[in-house]
Order: structure tokens, then C-alpha cells, then sequence
DNA sequence: CCTGACATTATGTGATCACATTTCCACCGT
DNA sequence: ACGGTGGAAATGTGATCACATAATGTCAGG
């Protein structure tokens, strides 16, 4: 059942966005198998438009390959995580950069809308939306960026963050949640300091990783490190690190619609 | 007729590996269209994985697709080559500093071994083999980054420069060819200095990408504006921009075989 | 209760075909 | 000579099938 604005698009596109909305809302969760007659059966199209969207969604890194070609959600490890967040603080602050060379009117006052927005909607506890209105003033920011290759590549890294982030968004909402400065950030975009308002963006990206890391199980450094340490001498708890292998024969969730 | 190191890959690894060294080798230039059927008769496989490797390119910006869906190698304009450079110059050093933490003493001898094949190649005044140095040299670096993610950003963008590239190898190697300090930067990781030695990355990128800008005649920037600017009164040359649509109804090169 | 081999199922790959659309080119009228 | 028009060739999309392989569950033996 196509959704309205989906009419007459082929069908792999139709899939394609149906998959990365899956991704990013959390439907699918990490570990998840992807196969493509199961996609097919779930989207009620034929195999061809899945395989095809399936390997696109790989080719962006949005999906890992096993070795046998079936797709699988991928795992945010700690390390991937931090290497997610250092590749994200070089490239969206450089967006930055080249936005605040020619950013019209009309959007700053657009941005000024979202920002009153987030705030509207941390008033009203509502986190989902003042995250989407982050999510908006940022994204607005890249694309005044006329950097279509940057843009590519940093929506890329939103989509593979995305399984981990709606697992967190609960978290960080009752932590009383990030505190980004996007005012701080437009102000620098009006007076037209694009290296100051880059470098509050590198800022609040480290920030954001940083409490995200402290708060956070990956996977991977899961209770198997635990174990350890209790099945070991009690009270040393340094230098205990998790090894990988040891997690593998988890039971894998299982998400047949 | 497949090589002997490709015996047993899938036909779609195969074709896209081909697909990829025709863009980086030049075989294939700016501007080509690359149909499903045609790479399939040329490459001796059947549609199928000539459609999945050209989507695959599609999907890591190495192709760009027509709104009719076919392939077509992109074409580098001025303002896309300066956003692919700004782009390098913030991820390599990135893996550069990553890689320096830990740099085993075996990778440290094997990358003094690239420096010294590309003194030899310039003494021999082999530039492509000084060039394959050089080359092999970063990627050494980045693979120790042991950054999967941010390898594989760094390889899509070096295969978009691709097609530039082998056009301006010629010229750069005639104009004198540009002198990489990759010794200084060895000498940086051996000391463990991470950010020095992505500063010299950085300044080596932002170098080449200046030279190779002023050198260099891209799409988009042609003579165009010339016939423009000689329309119009003559001595006024500031202020011309190339409108790119001027350009549209240019012969596109076929290449049949 | 666990472990191994075996049969069954699920899955990816590749091939081929039909169909709608786009692209290209020759032809014709002005 | 120029530009529009028609049709033919080319092209992408999607569907379906066959085949090899990987994954899974089963069952007998320890």
C-alpha cells in the first residue's frame, strides 16, 4: 500500500526510503538480518526493487554485507560510534564554513524559526520534536552549503547513526538532554563569522559524543566484561575490556513483520 | 575473459571492480554514458550485475544518474573539484592524527619503503610510479587508522577525483610534478607527533588542489565565458561567470567500445 | 543434556523476458 | 536551410525462474 506522495515512483525508490525510514526510526534494530525476499514480502513488492534498495542502502554504509551477501543492521560499537562522531565533527563544521559565505536573508530568518521552535518544543517537554527542529536548523545550514558531495556524505552519517540514536533519544531526553546553543550559532552566521559558528558546532558535536559515551552500552562492551571481572579477583576493575568474540552466540533478535 | 585473480568473485564484485578501474584509469571519460546493456556486452557478463555495479557507483557519488536512470560519468567542475578538496583536506589528516596512535613499527619500515620507491621513480622520471608511491604511502597510513568508515569515505572520494585525475597527471608531471614532503610526514609519526603530520597532509592537499586549480581548465569554466566577455565591452574581464546552462547543447563524447 | 552429522529450508546470485519510457535520427513541411 | 514530427532503436524497471550456497532445524549417539 503506497503511500500518497509515493505514486508514481519506481518502485526501488519507494523501498529504498521506506528502508532508510526504517533505520532511522528505529523499526529495525541493529543486528537485524535484511533478507531480500523478506523485505520483498514486507513491502509487498516483488525481489528485484529490495535487492536493488538493499544494496543501495550497503553501498552508503547504511547496511553491513555479510560475507554470504545477506544485509544486516548495523551494530554501533564504542569505537565505530567515536570514529562516527570524529568523522561528523570534521565535515559538518566545514558545511558550516561554506554555508556562512552565502547564506540569504530568507534563511536566517528560517533558522531563527527553528530555533524558537526547539525552544517551543522543550517548553512543552516535547524532545522528539525539539530534536527535529535541531535536526531541521542544521540541516537547513548544510544545504545552504551548495556542497552536494558534503551533504551526500554527512546524511550518510546521520543514517547510520540513526539505529543507535532513537535507542538513545529516551535516555538523553530524561537526562534533561542535550543543551544546544543553535542561538549562539545563528548569531555567528548573522554577523558572518562562519569559522565561529563552526568551530560551536564542533564544540556541541564533542559534547554530545562525549555524554552519549558516558551514558551508553555499546555493543560489544556489554556484561561479558562483567563477568569477567567478577569471575577474576574482586575490586580491580581497570584495564577490563570486552571481547568481542565472547558476545557472538547472543541470542539475535528476531523481527519476522 | 576474466583475470586470474577474479576467479571465483561474483560476477557484480567483478564488474564493479572493472567499472571502478575504468573510472580511475581514464578508460572511461567526463560526461560518458554508461548503460546497463552496453557495460554488460563489454565486459562479457549479462545485465544483471552491470545494473548492480553501476547502481552501486550511483550510490557512492562515483556515477551520477540522469533522472532517466542512466549512468553517466560525472563531470568535475571548478566549484566540484574545490568542494571534493576541501572535503580530503578535512578527513585525511583525520585518519593521518587517528593512524598515529597506533603506527606498529613494521607499517613505520613499510611506508620508508614507499618514500624511497617514490625517490626512485623520480629519479627514473617515472611519474606514475612516483604517483602509485604516493599514493600507496596515505592509504597506508589510512588504513591504520583501523577506521572502516572513514576509509571507505576517503576512497569514494578518491575514485570522484578519478576521471580528473589521469587528465591532469600528464600536465602535472610535465610542470615539474608536485613535490610531496612525505618524508617530513613519516619523520612526524615517528615521533609520535599525529598532528604535525596531519598538518603537513593538510598543507600538501591545499597545495596540489591550488596548483592543480590554476592549471587546470574544468567543465563549466570553458569558452563560454570567453565569447561572453568578448561580446560584451572588452577590458572589463571581472565578474564573468561561466552560466553553466550556456553549455548544455556541447557534443557529448560517444564511445562506443 | 550436549554434540555431531544430515536433511530441509532460506537466501543470494545470475539470467532472461516483457513492458513503459526515453533517446535518437531520418523525414517532411515550411 | 531550418525546425518540428514521427517512428524505430535503445534503455531502465520490474518480474520470474534456476541454481549454488548458506543457514537452520532434526535426530541419533555419546
Amino acid at each position: 500500500m503506497p503511500s500518497p506522495e509515493e505514486q508514481g515512483l519506481p518502485l526501488e525508490e519507494m523501498t529504498y526510503r521506506r528502508l532508510r525510514e526504517a533505520l532511522v526510526s528505529g523499526a529495525v534494530l541493529p543486528g537485524d538480518r535484511l533478507s531480500i525476499r523478506g523485505v520483498a514480502a514486507s513491502l509487498g513488492v516483488s525481489a528485484m526493487p529490495a535487492r536493488t534498495a538493499l544494496r543501495r542502502l550497503a553501498a552508503e554504509q547504511a547496511l553491513d554485507m555479510l560475507p554470504s551477501g545477506t544485509a544486516v543492521v548495523p551494530r554501533l560499537t564504542r569505537a565505530g560510534f567515536a570514529e562516527l562522531s570524529a568523522v561528523r565533527a570534521e565535515l559538518e563544521p566545514l558545511a558550516v564554513r561554506l554555508a556562512a559565505a552565502h547564506l540569504p536573508e530568507a534563511d536566517l530568518a528560517e533558522l531563527a524559526g527553528l530555533v524558537a521552535a526547539h525552544d517551543a518544543a522543550r517548553e512543552a517537554a516535547d524532545a522528539d520534536a525539539a530534536q527535529a527542529a535541531d535536526r531541521d536548523f542544521l540541516f537547513r545550514i548544510y544545504r545552504a552549503a551548495q556542497a552536494p558531495l558534503l551533504l551526500g556524505l554527512i546524511e550518510t552519517l546521520w543514517l547510520r547513526r540513526g539505529p543507535l540514536f532513537r535507542s538513545v533519544g529516551a535516555l538523553v531526553a530524561a537526562s534533561g538532554g542535550l543543551r544546544h546553543n543553535h542561538a549562539a550559532m545563528l548569531d555567528a552566521l548573522r554577523r558572518g563569522a562562519g569559522e565561529a559558528a563552526a568551530a560551536l558546532l564542533r564544540r556541541e558535536i564533542e559534547e554530545a559524543t562525549r555524554f552519549i559515551q558516558s551514558k551508553v552500552r555499546f555493543e560489544g562492551d556489554d556484561t561479558a566484561a562483567e563477568r569477567l571481572a567478577a569471575i577474576g579477583r574482586a575490586g580491580r576493575n581497570a584495564e577490563v575490556r570486552a571481547p568481542v568474540s565472547l558476545s557472538l552466540h547472543r541470542r539475535r533478535t528476531k523481527r519476522p513483520e
